[in-house]
DNA sequence: AGCGATCATGAAACCGGTTACTGTTTATGA
DNA sequence: TCATAAACAGTAACCGGTTTCATGATCGCT
């Protein structure tokens, strides 16, 4: 059964296809009499005109594209919600590109993300958003970077808590140093000084970031860093049982407090805790990074920082829309401020 | 700076726009040389073939419309995962509508269902995919079913866990019924008796049948069934807490475990629980529903029942993709079983 | 040498809309 | 009353690919 057309409708009303489609986008004036006409065989017909054609020659699709490494992480659809809500108003529909890095090597990844940049530019959406993969790289390629760069020149690109060597993109992002800065702030002034870092890895920004954070605010309070309690190796759940058994098997003393690379870790933190006999926080502060929606309805309840997930979205379908729109006055990177949320798991030291 | 076309290519390679065709899809044999010379040209020019104008010839998009109710639930991204798992590898892509019914009232939220409905449907997508929203409704009405109903006409829809009046869609879910009664007869089988249902709307499907459930398992285990600890209310973490609340500021009897409506509702009522100084599963026994992710990262770890999200969409895309292709010998019910994932929310009944 | 089959390619139609351009009426104003 | 502008509608080009059909060249074979 053929879908009905322009054409089929002009037929029908004798017209041509050009008013047909004035009445469709209101675009000229056409007397009332032959609107109501074409109205009228629109509604009788159930006429759906085709986006493609549309598209095709009006240079818009009203598609952004949306990459990101795991949509299975809680941050992810919270940023999602917030660029859902934001954009929906602006008449814009998202492609979800899930490179899918859970369960396979980043390799795989990587080329996921470069296959999916190429079928949103050739799909001809309007603008591309993306989170995590590559723009989390400390040290991405300078292939890698300029895959994205070309997509860049053609399209509006922007990008969420990461950046790109070679720069000049678009850019939104919540100060994660400050972040870590402001959790570990927390524990010194509770009164811990042997506080452990677990989590993230080494060769992600995010990470060196929230490390650098964690950092500073033990230089700042004159408390010495011990190296080896500082230990990365993942975002899960149970990279934060692993690394917390790792921590906590070895010989001689323990951390009173351990900041997680984000709210999973922590849950799987405080999960080998409590398997291990441990009180939380009465033997040990644990907190977590994120504040994914779950977080405060833990038990305990996760101290933790929010990244204002939903308002990262928010803000970049804000800037997509004026980039698409050719609005230039749009500055080309946008900081949020973190939110420390305390909550239940941390308190100060025991005595010992 | 305008994109590069085919035409440009043909006319630097002195060749026809149908050779260059050719060689992009290769559709017909081109002399080596020829060849060899436009795929220079293409990379030269970092040619990307227009996907709106090859798609508007060749009606199909490879792309799949998903429109579900709440992206921020942690259901819906595992069963996402699924899908991507499953369609990648047919190079599919997915458009995702999120109708938000978080924060709002149903009538919007419907209302944005038909919205996206049509978008999808002009767009051209070779198919959409529902979760939740309409087709959750026990009593969806005529005319919001209609809708539904026209858009099958046209282009293959399934549905997963739902179902709409006036039939005939492709469906995929898992038998809800009987994972609530398995959920039932455990708790009975550990010697609970006094046993309360919480979360859900009565309006909905998935609520009837897992009541219907727990009806069932206690009609079949002689045990009186008390109406007034069956409350509904929604499915979010908080409804847990206030349905938990209202239950057990009443006076008189208690219910020594409660059966409730999803992980996020079991959620609440652990919490509400654990506030109002009941240890679980001492106390009380609890239960959930959906088995998300964190269900066994909780503490305690959440005994629920695991609808296994994800082959629910690898399911729905393997589907989807024979519907697509024409593959007629696709049944129109796949019933998948669930499974009771006993963990620690549960145990025998206190004695008192 | 002659003939059909195969190879390689081009011309042009087509998909389904939008819009620039043009022309015919009708309304407006001096 | 006539010039001029505004309202209304049609023709045809265009967006950027794919595909049918036709044509000439090449090849194998008798």
């Amino acid at each position: 059964m053929k879908p009905v057309t322009v054409y089929d409708i002009a037929r029908e009303a004798n017209v041509s296809v050009a008013t047909v489609s004035r009445v469709l986008n209101n675009t000229a004036p056409v007397k009332a009499s032959t609107r109501e006409k074409i109205m009228g065989l629109i509604n009788k017909h159930q006429f759906q005109p085709n986006a493609l054609a549309r598209s095709l020659i009006k240079k818009e699709t009203g598609m952004i594209g949306i990459i990101l490494p795991d949509i299975t992480n809680p941050f992810f659809p919270e940023v999602l919600a917030g660029l859902e809500q934001e954009a929906r108003n602006n008449g814009y529909t998202f492609f979800l590109c899930d490179t899918g890095s859970h369960n396979q090597d980043s390799k795989a990844q990587y080329s996921r993300e470069s296959q999916y940049l190429r079928i949103l530019a050739e799909k001809q959406v309007d603008g591309i958003i993306m989170i995590g993969g590559r723009i989390d790289l400390a040290k991405c390629s300078r292939e890698m970077a300029k895959e994205v760069q070309e997509v860049n020149n053609r399209l509006p690109v922007v990008l969420i808590n990461g950046n790109l060597p070679g720069g000049k993109f678009h850019r939104v992002m919540t100060d994660q140093t400050i972040g870590a800065m402001q959790v570990t702030d927390h524990l010194i002034e509770l009164g811990h000084t042997d506080i452990a870092f677990i989590g993230g890895y080494n060769q992600m920004s995010n990470t060196v970031q929230r490390l650098s954070g964690f950092r500073s605010a033990m230089e700042q309070a004159g408390i010495a860093m011990r190296e080896d309690w500082i230990i990365t190796g993942g975002f899960k759940v149970h990279t934060g049982k692993a690394l917390m058994s790792e921590l906590f098997s070895r010989d001689g003393r323990k951390p009173t407090a351990v900041v997680c690379a984000n709210d999973l870790v922590a849950i799987g933190a405080i999960k080998y805790a409590v398997t291990a006999g441990l009180s939380i926080p009465g033997d040990i502060s644990i907190t977590g990074f994120d504040d994914i929606p779950l977080a405060e309805s833990m038990i305990p309840e996760l101290t933790t920082l929010s990244l204002r997930c939903l308002e990262l979205g928010r803000t970049a379908a804000s800037i997509m829309h004026q980039l698409i729109t050719r609005n230039n006055q749009v500055s080309e990177l946008t900081t949020l401020q973190p939110k420390l949320m305390i909550r239940e798991t941390t308190a100060p030291p025991a005595n010992r």
